[in-house]
DNA sequence: CCTGCAGTGTAACGTTCGTTATGCCGAAAC
DNA sequence: GTTTCGGCATAACGAACGTTACACTGCAGG
């Protein structure tokens, strides 16, 4: 019944939940070890640490999150509508996953002390991933999608990127998503094929 | 040298740089009190716990912004510009304040497990207070302003004003302001006084 | 049968943290 | 000159936390 593999799934899925619904470091470690339903001594045997287990929780979670958004990608069957998969998987993604306030990486970057210069954390080194895959996905398909203006296109989309996670925690608007889906069309479709003049101002 | 209210003051301000450029449950009490200049038993004298001293941050913090909010939108001139005064307000804000991360009230939604139903946290309720003013205050300017559909520019509004604050906190994009100015411009441009047959649509 | 592995329970260690008690100092007020 | 007030230093307590050690169980495979 409880094969290596399956028990520290089941410790991950314990502290994904649990460190993204009431915070990281108030979350003590035998309160992940009961949630999963293992001994502190079990975890300690799989993870050695509770910042290792933080950065396999972000690790998986980096994987899975890029895997739904290449599903929804291709699921998509125009440049516009590949630029707006994001959503969809935020979607399918909040759907299948252990569903977390907002976003992990985030949520971590804002209880963690900022590493000095010169400082190299495998965490923050994460959340630095994660950052860069939306940041040159986006800058791609905006590219793909042919906008007069892409960097503009990417940055904006971004921000609602942003914005929906943001929304989330707060709890409003309640319907972060269709806001964005609505507010990221009327963006492409005045900086995809529209007139040059007014994709000038700055 | 040191009034009471200025040691308050003091205080206070330490206890908000800290909190919120490293998170609050990693901050002790004594790093507060060390990077405050005073003594721990102080500290105590004035607030009595950690918790009452992160309340009365984030309450000072709620009036601040409250003000700035309401200055920019006194120098603001239409009711377009009005709708658009938030984006100022997070401008001058955080060039008056102390520079935090990000958002404070998001940033200890974040890291606070939601008080179970029927359970009464000041701190939340706090935090609930900054969603209604934002919330509230943005739907009245957008009915101000005429929109055709002032609650969906409502939302959209309060999605881009997330979006600037976790886009703070990423770190991408790094003119959240800017793209969110020019983003609010589009949705206005399109939801305001426009042909009423597209404000229909979902 | 015995070896090895995955996991458990208990207990403990060292540290940090939030919090409080005690006593002292300096300056302003009457 | 003494009282009062704001603040300081030290020390301590109890709790929680991250982590490890030790001894035990149950099961699979040779």
């Amino acid at each position: 019944m409880a094969s290596p593999e399956h028990t520290r799934k089941r410790i991950l899925d314990a502290a994904e939940a649990l460190f993204f619904q009431q915070g990281i470091a108030v979350t003590g470690v035998d309160q992940v070890a009961t949630s999963a339903g293992v001994a502190i001594v079990t975890l300690y045997k799989h993870f050695g640490a509770k910042d290792n287990l933080l950065r396999e929780v972000l690790s998986r979670r980096l994987d899975a999150w890029t895997r739904h958004w290449d599903a929804a990608i291709a699921r998509a069957d125009s440049p516009e509508e590949r630029l707006l998969a994001i959503f969809e998987a935020v979607e399918t993604f909040r759907a299948a996953a252990n569903p977390t306030q907002w976003c992990c990486f985030l949520a971590t970057a804002s209880e963690r002390p900022t590493p000095e210069d010169g400082r190299t954390d495998p965490v923050f080194e994460l959340i630095r991933q994660d950052t860069q895959l939306v940041t040159e996905r986006l800058a791609q398909l905006a590219e793909d999608a042919r906008c007069t203006d892409p960097a503009a296109v990417a940055s904006m989309l971004l921000l609602l990127y942003n914005g929906v996670l943001g929304s989330l925690l707060r709890g409003a608007p309640s319907d972060p998503l269709a806001q964005a889906r609505k507010t990221a069309r009327l963006i492409i479709d005045s900086l995809a094929q529209a007139s040059p003049d007014q994709a000038k101002e700055s």
